[in-house]
DNA sequence: GACTCGTGGGT
DNA sequence: TACCCAAGAGT
């Protein structure tokens, strides 16, 4: 190691003691199922947005083997509203895999960890720091930040040959000693210090070896990612509901195929025209006609914006009174019917869950 | 290498 | 408002 890299530890590791964050509810117990799990909800999410959500899932599931005991759809369920599902569809797998294969303690050599579902290099890497102090990289969008500024490295966001360049940094950068300690340091620079918009320059640590700083142009760093328009798709959602010998009322739903958006999830039938929704509901036995599907449109339709396209709710209403046929049609679709008294745990992604919400006041 | 996968916060 | 993008990984 040349002394600028000790250098750069160390004032990381000073900054560390002074600022850094070490109250975080992951931060209590600082165990690899912990860690894990805050470090896959973190994952493209906010810390604001995941506490709730760590706090809720640790609390229902003490234990690795808590969670490899649980139904994937109270997983879902207490994943709804956070995204990227397959983030929990793993975490699920994962820990049977824990439980089962690894006695339920996680293994310790990052080779093994890596080959997990849903856990890259990044979060291997942070697993072994964080919970067990041993000395691998992190490579998470704090450091990237943190490392583009101070050494200027130019590249298209997300390339191979970026990527390459800032896990050279990050392997060369990562010290022996408290690698725990430093990898939390450099997440909490590049949230407290190195942030996105207007950094805190005259706070860091490193602002005498940063080249951004030297040069005032960290809103370079990291450079632009070219963007995408996103195009705009409509999606209509129908909505069949009855009323039980009790006067509750039941919403038809359908478990959506483990791939795709929304993958685990329960949802309301979705059609992707207009056409495809009127012949549906005909062949329930409703005699609809296309200038009459207005009339069963009592919730406004809205817009529903993802990653990388908008998607336009066309909510559709019928009672199942109307659609006689509804249950021979569906015989091997396995239709959920979804209290809304009730409201079992069930994943439901966040606009339905949003519309199960209007319904409640439209229906009721 | 390009694309997919959610949602909400910040500006 | 519209846009960027956040403790990335899988295919």
């Amino acid at each position: 190691m040349n002394i600028k890299e000790s250098e750069f530890s160390h004032f990381v590791l000073n900054w560390y003691e002074l600022h850094g964050r070490k109250s975080l509810p992951w931060q209590i117990i600082k165990s690899p199922y912990h860690v894990w799990l805050s470090e896959v909800m973190l994952q493209q999410t906010q810390v604001a947005t995941v506490i709730d959500y760590f706090n809720r899932f640790i609390a229902r599931f003490e234990t690795i083997r808590d969670l490899a005991n649980a139904d994937i759809d109270e997983v879902l369920h207490l994943w709804t509203g956070l995204g990227y599902y397959a983030r929990a569809r793993n975490l699920h797998k994962t820990a049977k895999i824990i439980s089962d294969v690894y006695d339920g303690n996680f293994p310790n050599e990052i080779e093994k960890i890596i080959q997990l579902p849903g856990i890259g290099r990044s979060t291997a890497g942070a697993i072994l720091s964080l919970s067990m102090n041993l000395s691998h990289p992190i490579l998470d969008g704090n450091v990237k930040r943190v490392l583009s500024r101070v050494f200027h490295v130019d590249g298209i966001p997300n390339h191979s040959i970026t990527e390459k360049k800032l896990w050279g940094l990050t392997d060369s950068l990562t010290p022996k000693e408290n690698p725990a300690k430093y990898n939390q340091a450099m997440m909490d620079l590049g949230a407290m210090i190195c942030t996105r918009s207007r950094p805190k320059c005259d706070l860091c640590p490193l602002n005498t070896l940063c080249m951004a700083y030297a040069n005032y142009d960290w809103d370079k760093y990291p450079n632009k990612k070219p963007k995408r328009d996103k195009p705009t798709k409509s999606g209509w959602f129908l909505v069949v509901y009855q009323k039980d010998e009790k006067k509750q009322i039941k919403l038809a739903m359908k478990k959506r195929a483990d791939q795709g958006i929304w993958g685990g999830l329960f949802s309301f039938l979705s059609f992707d025209s207009e056409q495809d929704t009127i012949n549906y509901i005909n062949r329930c036995g409703s005699d609809l006609k296309q200038t009459e599907i207005n009339i069963h449109s009592p919730i406004s339709s809205f817009v529903h914006t993802f990653t990388h396209f908008h998607l336009n709710i066309i909510p559709v209403v019928f009672s199942k009174d109307e659609l006689p046929t509804f249950d021979t049609i569906n015989e091997k679709e396995s239709i959920f019917w979804y209290d809304l008294r009730k409201q079992v745990d069930i994943g439901l992604p966040a606009p339905i869950l949003k519309l199960v919400e209007i319904l409640k006041l439209t229906l009721i």
